[in-house]
RNA sequence: GGGCGGUUGGCUCAGUGGUAGAGCGCCUCGUUCACACCGAGGAGGUCGCUGGUUCAAAUCCAGUACUGCCCACCA
C-alpha cells in the first residue's frame, strides 16, 4: 500500500468515516468479553436550532479524543450522542420561519405548530449528526437520543410524578421572569443581567390628609414650606411651577442626611418623595416603604398616601427592605412587578395589582388612561403626567442592571403569575456532599467553588413555560379546579374521581432543562433497569461549557443522586470558551462566528482537532485563530510526508521488529524520546492537559523524529549498508517509531493516522482498536546514556552549522571538519556518529583527532561540551573576522562565568542553597571555565591578546 | 458589589524558587532524491506596576493597574 504524493484530508476523512461507520466500529456492547472496564460519556446534546459552532467542535473533539484513547486502552468505551428539543429556542426559530410566510403559530394552532417543530427537528437533527461525523466523532449512533423520544419522555414524566408525590413540585403565584416576546416565564438562570445607562426618577407621592380622629399623631410635619405655601392650589389642580435645577426642592436629600426630613411641603398637604427607575410600575404600587430605623420618617409610618395617577390610597409602611442610604430612603412597593416588592408585599399583606400584562402592555388595572399602552410608552406618559402635576422632582443618571431574556434579548418583565415550581433544597444537599467529598471532581478545580456557592443558595426552580414545543406538564384539572399529576388522562380521572372527558391538561410545558437534567441516566434507559444503565452508569466524564454549570451540570448531579442513588459522572471537565481573534465572544448577531465545517473543508478535521486540542487545557478561553488551524494542517502534512519517506524505505517483509543488541546510540535515543513522549501524553490525557500532550507530540515528531532521527539515519539507509544488517535495524526502528507515533496520536487526529497506519506494517484491522502505547505495553524506558551521547552529536553538528553561518561561508562549499573530544565519552560519541555528522554538517570529511589543529590561519573552532569542533577553511579565512567572533563569544562567556562565580563565592548561597543546586552550579562554572580557556587559546592562535 | 481568570519577545501561548522557552511572524542562507505546508542559522523580552519574603522571584506573599468571565433584588 502506498500513500498518495499529496496529503488531501477531505478525501481520506470521508473515506475512513464511512468505513468505520459501515463496520460499526463505534458500537459498544456491555457484554463485550474483551472489554470489562466501562468508560462512558454522554455528550451535551446540542440544541436542534441550528448547526454546531466552534464551542461544540472543541468539546466534541475533547470528548472524542478521550473516548478513542480509552477505547485503545482496552476499556469498553461508549459515548452516547443526542440532541435537545430546546423548547424556547426551537419554538422561536420555527416561529421566525413561519413569520416569513406571514403565519403566526396561533394561525396554525397548537397541534399543527408542533408538527412544524418536528419537521424542523428532522431536518436539523440530522444535519447536526452529519457535522459530528465530519469532525470524526466515534460516538455510538445506535444509542443516540433525542429529548422527545418516547422512552425519554417516559423518564421525564416519571421524574415529574416522583417529585410530585414527594411534594417537591407545587403550583404558586409568584413574580417570575416574564419574557413578553417569548410569551413565557423563564428561570432565573436564563436571565442575563446587562448594565444600562438609565435614569432614577424622584417622584412625589402626596399624603392623604390625616383622618380627623387620628389627630395628634407625632408625625405632623414641621411648618416649613420650601415652595411657597399659600399659593392656594388644590391637590393636582392647576399646574405648579416647573421644578428647575436651582429650585429649593430638597437638595439635602439623597446623601443619607438623617437630620432633615425628606418630605416636601406642598400646597394642600405633604409629600413623600420616592425614587424609582421604572415609573410606569407606580400604577401598581400598593405601598411605600421606609426603613423602620429611619428617623426621618419616624411617626409617619401608617399614614396613607394618595397614589398619583390613580384613585387609590396606599399606606406608608416600615420594612427593612427599604435602605436608608439609597435615594430618599422611601421606596415604592409594586408586589406584582418586582421580586423584592413581591416578598415585601407578602410580609406586609399588601394587595398585588398586575398593571403590565403578558404582552408587555398595560392592563385595565392600570387605569383607562394607560390601559393598552406598551410598558415603555407608559413610562413616558407616566412621567409626563407626573411632571404636569409637579410631582416629578428630579431625574438623575443612574446605571441600572437590566434583565434580558437569554434567548431573545428582550427586557424581562417581572410579572406575578401562576407557575409550577420545584423545591430544590432537599435535592441540593446530597449534590453538595458528592462534590465536597470528592465523589465528583471538577476540572479545573476552581469551578468547584462556583458550583458549591450556587448550590448552597439554591432557589426554587420555576419549571413551567408557556410554550407549545416541549413536554406538556402531566397535570390535569377538573372542572371544579382540583388538579393532580398523573401518568395519563385515565390515571388522572381516577385520581380526581371525575370523568376523563371533563378533565383538561395543563397548558404549560416543562422547562427544557427539566428534561436535560436527567440526561445521563435517562439516555441509558432509566426508569427501566437496562443492561446499559447497569454497566455504564455512573458515567465517567461530563465535558461541557462553563455557562451551563448551573443550568445543567448541577441539576444532573441532583437528579442522578436522587433517582439513581449514585452520582451521574465522576469528573466534570469545564472546557474553555472559544472567542474570536480579538477576544470577543462569538455570536450570531455579531457575525464573528467561525463555522467548524469551513475549517474542516479548508484544512481537514484532523487539523481543526489538532488546533483545538493544542489549546485545550485548564485555560478559561481560547482566542480562535484560523491561521493556527492552517499551521496544524502543516503538521499533518509533515506527518504525511515523513511517513511517505519511511514507507518508501520499507520492504514488504518489514515488521517493525528489531534486535535490541544491534541498536545504535541514535536508535536508543529516539526510542528513549518516544518512551518519554508516551509517558507524557498518557499523563496529560488523564489530567485533561491536552494542550501539553499536543505540544509533546508535536515536538517529538517534528523535531526529534523528523529533524534529527530521520536525518541522522539517512546514511544508514543507503544500500551499501545492507550487508551489515544495520540498514534493516534502522529501517525497522523507523517503522516501529512511526507506527507507535500513529497510535499515540490517533485519538487526536484519527483520520490521517488511520490512513497511514493501514499502509504500514501493523497488527489488527483498524488503528481505532489497536493498543494505545503505554509504558507497560511498549516496554521502553528512557535511556539517559543515549540521550547524553546524542546531545553531544547534536551540539557538534550545531557547532559546524554555526561556524559556517557566522563566518558567512559559502554554503555550497564542502569543508573538512574535525573534532577533539577532550573527554572520552565525547570522543566516542563523535567517533560513532562520524557519518551522520559529515552528512548533517555538510562536510566533505570529518575526523576525530587527539589535538586541536594548531594552524590558526586554516582552522576555525567552536567549543562543545567535553570537546571542540573545527572547520578547515583554508586561505579563504578572514582572520580579523574570526578573531572578532571569538572575542565576542569569549567576552560573553566571561560575563556569564563571572556571575556564576559571584554566586558561588557567596557563603550565603553555598551555605543555604540545596546541595544539588550548588553542585549543579559548580558544574556549570567548570564547563564555562573550560569553554573560556578554549576560546582564549583560539584567540592566541589567531593573534589576539 | 462579590468571586474567578489573564497580563511573559510583533502575534498566540508554555514555564509554581536557581536567573526566560515554543510555534508563527521577521532577517540571512539553501531548488541534492519525504516535505518550500521544507531545511539551516539569526535578531528580538529588565516576564503589567509597587513593596515584601528568600542566598536566589516570571514563579511565593501583600497591594495596585488594566482586561475578560461568572454571580448579585439596592429601588
Amino acid at each position: 500500500m502506498e500513500l498518495s504524493k499529496a496529503y488531501e484530508p477531505t478525501i481520506i476523512e470521508d473515506k475512513w468515516y464511512a468505513d468505520w461507520l459501515a463496520k460499526r466500529r463505534f458500537a459498544a456492547t456491555p457484554d463485550d468479553p474483551n472489554r470489562s472496564n466501562p468508560y462512558c460519556i454522554t455528550i451535551p446534546p446540542p440544541n436542534i436550532t441550528g448547526s454546531l459552532h466552534m464551542g461544540h467542535a472543541l468539546n466534541n473533539t475533547i470528548i472524542d479524543a478521550l473516548t478513542r484513547w480509552h477505547r485503545m486502552l482496552g476499556d469498553n468505551a461508549m459515548t452516547l450522542p443526542g440532541t435537545d428539543h430546546a423548547g424556547i429556542a426551537t419554538q422561536n426559530v420555527v416561529e421566525k420561519q413561519l413569520a416569513k410566510q406571514g403565519i403566526s403559530r396561533h394561525d396554525l394552532g397548537r397541534e399543527k405548530f408542533i408538527e412544524k417543530c418536528w419537521e424542523w427537528r428532522k431536518e436539523y437533527g440530522d444535519r447536526i449528526y452529519l457535522q459530528f461525523h465530519k469532525l470524526g466523532c466515534s460516538y455510538d449512533w445506535d444509542r443516540a437520543r433525542f429529548t422527545m423520544d418516547e422512552s425519554y419522555v417516559d423518564a421525564i414524566y416519571e421524574q415529574f410524578l416522583r417529585w410530585w408525590e414527594r411534594g417537591l413540585i407545587y403550583r404558586g403565584a409568584r413574580v417570575v421572569n416574564w419574557c413578553p416576546r417569548c410569551q413565557s416565564a423563564i428561570s432565573d438562570i436564563e436571565v442575563n443581567s446587562e448594565e444600562r445607562q438609565g435614569k432614577l426618577y424622584h417622584l412625589r407621592y402626596p399624603f392623604s390628609p390625616p383622618a380627623p380622629n387620628s389627630g395628634g399623631d407625632n408625625g405632623s410635619p414641621p411648618a416649613a414650606d420650601h415652595e411657597g405655601e399659600g399659593r392656594g392650589r388644590g391637590d393636582g389642580e392647576e399646574a405648579p411651577p416647573k421644578l428647575g435645577a436651582g429650585e429649593p426642592t430638597h437638595p439635602e436629600l439623597g446623601a443619607g442626611n438623617l437630620d432633615v426630613l425628606p418630605q416636601d411641603w406642598g400646597p394642600g398637604g405633604t409629600y413623600i418623595t420616592i425614587a424609582t427607575t421604572r415609573p410606569e410600575t407606580m400604577l401598581g404600587d400598593t405601598a411605600v416603604a421606609v426603613n423602620p430605623a429611619d428617623k426621618r420618617y419616624a411617626g409617619l409610618v401608617g399614614r396613607m398616601i394618595k397614589l398619583p395617577l390613580t384613585d387609590r390610597e396606599i399606606p406608608l409602611i416600615a420594612d427593612d427592605y427599604a435602605k436608608m442610604e439609597f435615594g430618599t430612603g422611601a421606596v415604592k412597593v409594586t408586589p406584582a412587578h418586582d421580586l423584592n416588592d413581591f416578598e415585601a408585599g407578602l410580609r406586609n399583606k399588601l394587595p398585588q395589582i398586575v398593571v403590565i400584562g403578558e404582552d408587555g402592555r398595560m392592563t385595565q388595572a392600570a387605569g383607562p388612561e394607560f390601559a393598552g399602552l406598551d410598558r415603555f410608552e407608559a413610562r413616558k406618559k407616566a412621567l409626563e403626567r407626573m411632571e404636569e402635576l409637579g410631582l416629578l422632582v428630579k431625574v438623575e443618571d443612574h446605571v441600572i442592571q437590566t434583565p434580558h431574556c437569554d434567548r431573545c434579548g428582550t427586557i424581562i418583565e417581572p410579572l406575578l403569575s401562576e407557575q409550577w415550581f420545584a423545591e430544590m433544597k432537599p435535592l441540593a444537599a446530597p449534590a453538595i456532599d458528592a462534590v465536597k467529598d470528592g465523589r465528583i471532581r471538577f476540572v479545573p478545580d476552581r469551578y468547584t467553588r462556583i458550583y458549591l456557592d450556587w448550590m448552597e443558595k439554591i432557589q426554587p426552580w420555576c419549571i413551567s413555560r408557556q410554550l407549545w414545543w416541549g413536554h406538556r406538564i402531566p397535570v390535569w384539572w377538573a372542572q371544579d379546579d382540583r388538579f393532580t399529576a398523573a401518568r395519563s388522562l385515565e390515571d388522572a380521572a381516577a385520581k380526581l374521581g371525575a370523568p376523563a372527558e371533563s378533565l383538561r391538561q395543563d397548558e404549560d410545558v416543562l422547562d427544557t432543562w427539566f428534561s436535560s437534567a436527567l440526561w445521563p441516566h435517562a439516555t441509558l434507559g432509566w426508569p427501566r433497569e437496562t443492561v446499559d444503565l447497569d454497566f455504564w452508569y455512573p458515567t465517567n466524564l461530563l465535558s461541557t461549557a462553563q455557562e451551563i454549570i448551573y443550568l445543567w451540570v448541577a441539576r444532573m448531579i441532583m437528579t442522578g443522586l436522587d433517582f439513581m442513588g449514585e452520582i451521574p459522572f465522576r469528573e466534570v471537565y469545564i472546557h474553555a470558551t472559544v472567542l474570536d481573534e480579538k477576544g470577543a465572544r462569538m455570536s450570531k448577531s455579531k457575525g464573528n462566528g467561525v463555522d467548524p465545517l469551513d475549517m474542516i473543508e479548508k484544512y481537514g478535521a484532523d487539523a481543526l482537532r489538532f488546533y483545538l486540542l493544542q489549546n485545550a487545557g485548564k485555560n478559561q478561553d481560547i482566542k480562535f485563530r484560523g491561521d493556527s488551524v492552517r499551521l496544524a494542517g502543516t503538521f499533518c502534512n509533515k506527518l504525511w510526508n515523513a511517513s511517505r519517506f519511511v514507507l518508501s524505505n520499507l520492504d514488504e517483509n518489514m515488521t517493525g521488529e528489531f534486535d535490541e543488541s544491534r541498536l545504535t546510540a541514535m536508535d536508543r535515543w529516539i526510542l528513549s524520546r518516544l518512551a518519554q513522549t508516551i509517558e507524557t501524553v498518557n499523563t496529560n490525557l488523564a489530567t485533561y492537559d491536552m494542550d501539553d500532550g499536543m505540544a509533546a507530540s508535536y515536538r517529538f515528531f517534528w523535531s526529534d523524529f523528523c529533524d534529527w532521527y530521520i536525518e541522522m539515519v539517512k546514511p544508514r539507509l543507503r544500500l551499501e549498508h545492507e550487508d551489515s544488517g544495520d540498514r534493516d535495524t534502522a529501517r525497522n526502528v523507523l517503522a516501529y517509531v512511526l507506527e507507535a507515533t500513529l497510535r499515540l496520536m490517533h485519538p487526536m487526529i484519527p483520520f490521517i493516522t488511520e490512513e497511514i497506519w493501514q499502509a504500514m506494517p501493523h497488527k489488527g484491522e483498524t488503528i481505532m482498536i489497536a493498543p494505545y502505547p503505554t509504558r507497560e505495553n511498549m516496554g521502553a524506558r528512557p535511556d539517559p546514556a543515549a540521550e547524553a551521547e546524542i546531545a553531544t552529536i547534536m551540539e557538534a553538528i550545531r557547532g559546524f552549522r554555526n561556524l559556517r553561518s557566522e563566518l558567512k561561508l559559502d554554503p555550497a562549499r564542502k569543508l573538512s571538519g574535525a573534532a577533539v573530544g577532550s573527554d572520552a565519552d565525547c570522543a566516542r560519541a563523535l567517533e560513532s556518529s562520524a557519518q551522520a555528522i559529515t552528512d548533517l554538517a555538510r562536510l566533505s570529511s570529518f575526523e576525530v583527532r587527539d589535538d586541536a589543529p594548531s594552524d590558526g590561519g586554516q582552522w576555525v573552532g567552536s567549543p562543545v561540551t567535553g570537546g571542540e569542533v573545527f572547520l578547515e577553511i583554508g586561505e579563504a579565512m578572514d582572520i580579523t573576522k574570526e578573531l572578532d567572533r571569538i572575542t565576542k563569544e569569549w567576552e560573553a562567556t566571561e560575563k556569564e562565568l563571572a556571575a556564576i562565580q559571584a554566586r558561588l563565592g557567596n557563603p550565603q548561597f553555598t551555605g543555604r542553597a540545596a546541595a544539588v543546586v550548588v553542585e549543579k552550579t559548580r558544574a556549570q562554572a567548570a564547563d564555562l571555565e573550560q569553554k573560556r580557556e578554549k576560546l582564549a587559546e583560539r584567540r592566541k592562535i589567531l593573534g589576539g591578546q
